[in-house]
DNA sequence: CGAGCATGGTGTGACGAGCACACGAAGTCA
DNA sequence: TGACTTCGTGTGCTCGTCACACCATGCTCG
C-alpha cells in the first residue's frame, strides 16, 4: 500500500535503572564493545527491530545486554537532537524503572563488554549545554565500585572519581533521577517500581526514599504516611539482628 | 563513519494543542487530504526530517499544515506500537500544549485540507485497547463546530455525533489531557501554558481551569492560591462589562 | 434617575496533613 | 545483668485546603 520512503532517523531505545547499593543511588550501565564511544560506560540500549513495540525492544534490548528480564519500566521521553549520536541522526526513546539490585543477576553479554552498578555521584556531571561529548579513546583509568560491591575494572574518566558516558546518556539519567524523585512523593506511584524485596522493615523502605529524596525523613512521618496509603501490610515474620526485630512489611496484593 | 543500514522504523511526531472554546475544551484537528485515513480528521504531525531536532519538526508540521508558529511545547511521550499506523512501523513522538484560540490565525495548508477546533466531548471514545481502527472511506456526514465556531463541513463519524480520529490519535489526545489536568494542578507548571490572553481577569482563568479539570473551584480559594503563587500580578487596567469592571491580571515578567 | 441585575471582590472558621519532637520496648552481646 | 542498638509509638503546632455568604460596583432599562 503507501509506504513514504523518505530518508528515516533510527530509533533506539535506552533503559535507565536505578537501585540502591551501601546507601547509594546506583545506576545499571553496560561498558561498549562497539563504535562508537567502545570502551565507555552507557545505558543499556540498542535500535528498535522493525514491527517491535518500544516496550518490547526495551525489554529485548535489556535483557540482550545485562540478562535482566521481567522488569516493568515507566516511559521517560524521547530524545531526538541531531548529533546525540555520531552514526547519524537517531532518536532514543528512554525508559526508567528502580529494581532491588540484590536480585538482579546480571550477565555481560551481546554489544556489553562489561555490566556494572555505579554510584550516580561518580558520573561526570552533564556538559555544558549544546555541546555533546566526541568519542574519546585514550584516558586515565580510574577504579569505580562495580558488580558485586566490590573494585571493578578501571574504566575512562577525565575528572578524578568521575566517569564520562557516551552519548547523552547523562542528561538521560538526569531527567530520569528527576522523574523518579516526582514519582516517590506520591506513594500510589512509588509502589510501581521495586523499591525493596518483597518482604521489609519500615527503615529500609526509608532509606531508599532518604537516597533518592537525597534528605532524611522523620521515622513517625513516613511510618504514618505509608500506613495511611493502605499500600502496604504487615507480613508475619518479622527481622532479627542485634538488636529489637522489626516488623516486616510487603505490599498489599503481593503474593504470599 | 559507523552506519547501520537496518530497516527502521518511520518517525513522525503529533501536537495536541488544546484550548477554550465558548466554554468548551477545544483541541486543534486538520482534516486528512491524503491516505492513509485520507478524509478524516487527525492531530497536526508528520515526519521527521533527517537532522532535525523533534521540537523543530513539531513546529515545522505544525506551522505547515495550520499555519500556527511560536508555540512552545510539552513532549508527552513516545507512541510506537506496531500496527498504529497501516504505512508500516511508524513511531510517533507526541507533543501537547494550551494555546488562546482566538489569537491563533489558522490557515490549512499541506496535507491539510481543513484545519478546525473540536470540542474533545464531540470525539468518538477511544476503542477497546488493543485494537486500531482501520482506515474508512464512507461514512454518514454530521455537522460538528469548527473553525469559527460556526458549524463547519460535515466530517465522517461513526456514532451519533462523534468523530473518529485517525490513527492512535484519540489515544494520544486522551494522555495529553491526562498530562494537562496533572500540570494545571500545580500553579507553577501551569504557567507555562497559554491559558488565557496576556491581560485577564481572575474569573477568565478560573473558567478555563474549571472547563480542563472538569468540577466547579470555589472563587476565594482559586484567587488565594494564584495570588500565593505570587506569579500573577494586577494590571493596571480593568476591564469594563454590564456590571462591576473586573481587575485584570497579568503573568510576572510579561513585557508590559 | 432609581431599581434591578450581573459580576467582582473579600474574611473566617473547621478540618486534615505534615512536621517536629522523646521515650520505653525488645532484642544481642560482652 | 548492664550497655548498646534499633524498633515502635502519641501529641501538639502549624499550615494549607476547603467550604461558605455578603456587600460593592457599574450597567441597563424602564
Amino acid at each position: 500500500m503507501y509506504r513514504y520512503e523518505y530518508p528515516r532517523p533510527a530509533v533506539t531505545v535506552d533503559v535507565v535503572i536505578f537501585s540502591m547499593r551501601a546507601d547509594d543511588l546506583v545506576v545499571l550501565l553496560v561498558k561498549r564493545k562497539l563504535a562508537p564511544y567502545k570502551g565507555q560506560w552507557a545505558l543499556p540500549g540498542g535500535f528498535v527491530n522493525p514491527n517491535e513495540s518500544l516496550d518490547r525492544a526495551c525489554a529485548r534490548e535489556l535483557e540482550e545486554e545485562t540478562g535482566l528480564s521481567n522488569v516493568r519500566f515507566q516511559q521517560l521521553g524521547a530524545f531526538g537532537d541531531p548529533g546525540r549520536d555520531p552514526r547519524g541522526h537517531t532518536i532514543s526513546v528512554a525508559f526508567f524503572t528502580f529494581i532491588v539490585a540484590e536480585s538482579a543477576i546480571l550477565r555481560a553479554g551481546d554489544d556489553a563488554a562489561e555490566v556494572a552498578w555505579h554510584p550516580l555521584a561518580n558520573l561526570a556531571k552533564e556538559l555544558p549545554t549544546g555541546t555533546h561529548p566526541a568519542p574519546v579513546r585514550r584516558t586515565k583509568a580510574r577504579a569505580v565500585v562495580g558488580k558485586g560491591g566490590k573494585p571493578a575494572r578501571p574504566s575512562r574518566a577525565t575528572k578524578k572519581g568521575t566517569i564520562d558516558l557516551a552519548f547523552d546518556h547523562r542528561r538521560i539519567i538526569d531527567m530520569a533521577q528527576m522523574c523518579l524523585v516526582e514519582r516517590l512523593r506520591d506513594p500510589t506511584r512509588a509502589a510501581s517500581f521495586d523499591l525493596v524485596p518483597s518482604h521489609f522493615t519500615m527503615s529500609e523502605l526509608q532509606r531508599v526514599y532518604e537516597v533518592v529524596l537525597q534528605h532524611p525523613l522523620d521515622k513517625r512521618n513516613f511510618r504514618a504516611k505509608l500506613l495511611a496509603a493502605h499500600l502496604i501490610e504487615p507480613a508475619s515474620a518479622s527481622r532479627r539482628g542485634p538488636h529489637r526485630p522489626a516488623q516486616l512489611y510487603r505490599w498489599k496484593g503481593a503474593a504470599r
